[in-house]
DNA sequence: GATTAGCACTCAAAAACTCAGAGTGCTAAC
DNA sequence: GTTAGCACTCTGAGTTTTTGAGTGCTAATC
């Protein structure tokens, strides 16, 4: 009927998703009335009820049933709730920094830390991924000789992010030599970023300089392998959290979502694509294509660790997720990260 | 009546295991003359049958379903199965050694596929505990100066192992300073494991000599440091693979395990005692009284990586379990690991 | 004209019921 | 000692019944 939504429509929609969110059971006209104070009979919802499922914002999984919220009503839903943000409860927020701090100093452990902080606070599932490696300002080298084929390289970032190889070589290399090698390196590398780096040993190993200095020929080859993964790292925490999730509670499903999430791969391709934008972006049911995650919904944000290191972390819950309550849980954390990274 | 089982006796008694094994159904007297060409009828069969009960190695969930081995009868057979060990299959032997070459040769990476591996070929979850720092060869020791106020220290094991921490300080030490540090402590340490490497860092904090030369003291303090947390790492793998099987198949069993297997210290202290003896180990449904594992079960093996660093692999996986499949697999990968890690 | 009470209708989920089949234990025959 | 036969037991699958939450429509009400 009338295309634009009226705004008694628009209450009561806020209504039922807010009971549904609550007790993943279809929601009807009667406990709307009850629950939600509003000064009208449940004829009278019913009848914008059956407005809004013609727009397209409820549905009824059968004629007897209540209704259900679709995915494109927890949109319009999300964006009210993103305009108009809450903040967190002091004590949520101390209780964020709180844990946050006693992660230490190492990134690795922070991450991990945050993700595990997500999971819990959001009772969903908390996910992390650190900044590729590429976008890190190189720091230093280091060549350690273990035994007469064995050599760890060790490339350590501005951030304090350490990367090792195990190396096996053909030939002996003294342990002086290794430093001088280093030595040459670090001097190289200096104020690149990883990725720089990476291009600018490449090249180097082309040019012709290189060719005559058998030594730093080898170096140059070393720390080129050294440098040529960049698995981002992944965290991901609370898996067991949505087997509490009545939506998932048929074993079918769950061995479903479980496998999907087996393969971070899947996962990475997913967060990846929310580095481009900044700050808090959701993607509710089947809007993000890529996995076929019928029913699941992804509230990330970015954070930053450095000028141009930029990381995602967020949660992943059923559709049906108290957004309002996680959203500012992700948004924080965020922001806290940042501040605990990048400051230093 | 006789305590003593029969071999008749015994051969019934595997029938059932193995029928069970397979199915997980019940089993009836018919199914085991049918499958097993037991020159036996039914009737006799029961007879037997009715006497394993007595004896505890059987148990009927109602009076007209068949039977279901107990613990002890896993137990019985499991040993049964380690006197007569068979051997893998060229293929799966193949395939187990083609896979953990391809991981390459950084310590960390090669367990991680080991887990993978154990996962995959036995299609339950793999579990791989890396041995403890402490009893690794120290090697050498860095200290990275990443800005003022924070070092980074890095400590190398013989082996190829790592282990970096973000250091904070008061006040700044020179670059210079850090590598006669670390100089002063790679002299003093050599040849020590990590675990005397502590001990002896403590014992030289305390001493006197050490009071007056701050730099000194410093060095051993950061180091001290360093190495004092000594994290066990473990890479459980594979986890999905349980939800299909039959016994778990309800939501709240499956919920319960994932439940504990989060906490990552349950499982270290139920591996734990398994590194005291050598070899594969077999630990059936509760006879881990650690874990209430209702219905699981473990086979390990310890693996070395050097002289005393040992380390424990291996599957879990419900009692109903393939054992006779399982053994030889978790037998061998540990083998395999031992050569591959401990040679170099 | 919007709202609401009233009522017939619908449908899924729960409860109650039925029934076939797999399995047992016992007894008597081989 | 082994087996055929039989009465008995119990689960699980399938059906039917019942219940109740919920809807949509119509007519009365504000």
């Amino acid at each position: 009927m009338e295309d634009q939504l009226s705004d008694r429509g628009k209450r009561i929609l806020e209504a039922v998703i807010e009971d549904y969110i609550q007790t993943a059971e279809p929601v009807g006209s009667r406990t709307i009335t009850r629950s939600h104070a509003l000064a009208l009979s449940p004829a009278t919802v019913r009848n914008v009820m059956s407005d809004l499922e013609e727009m397209g914002l409820l549905t009824s999984p059968h004629t007897s049933a209540g209704r259900i919220p679709t995915d494109k009503a927890y949109r319009l839903y999300v964006n009210s709730i993103l305009e108009a943000r809450q903040n967190l409860t002091a004590g949520k927020r101390d209780e964020i920094r709180r844990r946050c701090r006693m992660a230490g100093k190492d990134p690795a452990e922070v991450l991990k830390e945050a993700s595990r902080l997500l999971s819990s606070t959001s009772s969903y599932m908390g996910v992390v991924i650190a900044p590729r490696m590429a976008a890190n300002l190189f720091h230093q080298m280091e060549f350690v000789k273990l035994s007469s084929h064995r050599i760890l390289a060790i490339l350590v970032s501005q951030n304090g992010t350490v990367q090792n190889r195990l190396l096996e070589i053909d030939e002996e290399i003294a342990q002086e030599d290794l430093v001088r090698m280093a030595n040459y390196l670090n001097g190289m590398l200096q104020g690149l970023t990883i990725g720089q780096v990476r291009e600018r040993l490449l090249a180097e190993l082309q040019s012709e300089k290189v060719q005559y200095d058998s030594l730093m020929k080898k170096a140059i080859a070393l720390s080129e392998q050294t440098i040529r993964t960049d698995s981002a790292e992944i965290f991901l925490e609370g898996q067991a959290n949505i087997l509490d999730q009545p939506e998932f509670a048929d074993a079918a499903k769950m061995r479903e979502i479980f496998r999907a999430f087996e393969k971070k791969s899947t996962l990475l391709d997913l967060l990846d694509r929310s580095m481009q934008a900044e700050g808090v972006q959701i993607f509710i049911g089947t809007e993000s294509p890529l996995l076929k995650m019928e029913g699941m919904s992804l509230v990330t944000s970015t954070y930053l660790t450095g000028k141009d290191t930029v990381g995602v972390l967020g949660v992943i819950g059923p559709t049906r997720m108290g957004y309002g309550r996680v959203i500012p849980i992700v948004d924080y954390t965020a922001k806290l990260i940042s501040r605990m990274l990048e400051g230093e």
